[in-house]
DNA sequence: ACTGTGACTTTCA
DNA sequence: ATGAAAGCCACAG
């Protein structure tokens, strides 16, 4: 019964419905809702732990693309070197957020990561 | 399919 | 310490 044009020949399933985000985006925001309150993860933890080693590009760009959704700790995201990198007002608003949880921000948007540095146990950090 | 984007990260000078 | 350049990867148009 199998027609010699098979139109489904290889193809997945299409998914039913769109992604309303790819799965790496999708595992990018898990993990942002992950981090504790009053602690902050740079953007290359944060994905390593969603799977992408090397993307901490992906997730600036998803947290950007994602600027208005408050439900997200968005502001718990911060540089390597411990530094806002958000510039702009909306660097500030991220300062003041994490000072509200009881993250010191230095002047100039520095954050000691040996005080606050979410340290989840997948990553044994030094 | 190709190109551009991006709140990064690391390394070299 | 400061700055520039390259490397990086996934998503959107």
């Amino acid at each position: 019964m199998n027609s010699r044009a098979n139109p489904n020949r290889g193809r997945r399933p299409a998914p039913a419905e769109k992604s309303p985000r790819a799965p790496a985006t999708e595992r990018i925001l898990a993990v942002l809702k992950s981090i504790p309150k009053g602690k902050v993860a740079a953007y290359g933890q944060v994905a390593a732990l969603a799977g992408l080693p090397n993307g901490a590009r992906q997730v600036a760009r998803v947290l950007h693309s994602l600027s208005g959704g408050e439900k997200l700790p968005w502001h718990r995201v911060i540089g390597a070197s411990g530094r806002i990198s958000l510039p702009g007002a909306d660097g500030a608003e991220q300062a003041r957020r994490l000072a509200r949880e009881g993250v010191k921000v230095d002047t100039g948007g520095r954050v000691d990561w040996d005080r606050f540095r979410w340290r989840p146990h997948s990553i044994s950090a030094a």
